[in-house]
DNA sequence: TATTGTTATACTCTATAACTATA
DNA sequence: TATAGTTATAGAGTATAACAATA
């Protein structure tokens, strides 16, 4: 028998939090916060400005973890000759990397746990996430 | 035609990391980490070095919220009659109530979301909850 | 001597307010 | 006047080191 909807949905919440903070654990060599700016600038994200919206997050904030980033030669800013306000930031080779390496880190741990589950256990992972995925870009909208 | 391992793994991973970011976003009237300890301590924790290792904090760092949450009336702090050196903590009534709304909030999302998926989906979510409640524990040992 | 918990101190990440420079 | 970004400053939350009390 299927438990009520109410606990299936507190199961999964308070699953996704501890596998979330077990992943964490497996620490990247630059600060979590930062790894989320190279995944935006990745994805095509081009401006502090934005990049502070998305990440809810605010613009001084963002200015002085792009600092840094830059310091580290992780992010390079040019000023944007349409308006010469703006700074355009894009990855550097070494952020690329970075970010590379990163995301094989954080997904080393789950990856040997996914490989001890049996094709039916992996298929109902699997399923799941794309119904999780489902519902979050549901909620988006 | 099932994906390979690695990527149901990052794929699963990155889903419960984002279903975490959303659900966070469900705002509790306290911060998250004093909300982590009230959980702790309602499942039986007793103790400052117990809960600082658990939720993998420094003792000064636990020391310090637990001050706090005994200053607003959340945690009560008693000594240990059979060893002076210890305190033993309990959730007072209003830190049980501060629990249970908090919990209320988090799932508030995560059971609107659950409760428009069908059966079949239900089903599948909560097999998988079952799944990564198994692999968080063979990992804890 | 070892352990439980605390205080002292410093570092990181965050925010709001005030600023510079462009538009 | 408004916007993009920065600097100045302060407030959380965290850690390590040093300490007190008890075992």
């Amino acid at each position: 028998m299927l438990p009520a909807t109410s606990t299936i949905a507190h199961d999964l919440r308070a699953a996704c939090m501890r596998i979330t903070r077990r992943v964490r654990l497996q620490a990247t060599r630059i600060p979590p916060h930062w790894f989320t700016v190279l995944a935006a600038l990745d994805r095509g994200v081009k401006t502090a400005t934005e990049l502070a919206e998305r990440e809810h997050v605010s613009a001084p904030s963002m200015s002085r973890t792009l600092k840094e980033l830059e310091d580290r030669g992780l992010v390079s800013r040019t000023t944007d000759p349409d308006d010469r306000r703006s700074r355009i930031l894009t990855l550097t080779e070494a952020g690329l990397r970075e970010l590379h390496d990163g995301r094989r880190s954080r997904d080393h741990w789950m990856v040997e746990r996914v490989r001890s589950c049996t094709p039916q256990e992996q298929k109902v992972l699997y399923e799941a996430t794309l119904i999780l995925n489902r519902l979050l870009e549901d909620d988006s909208r």
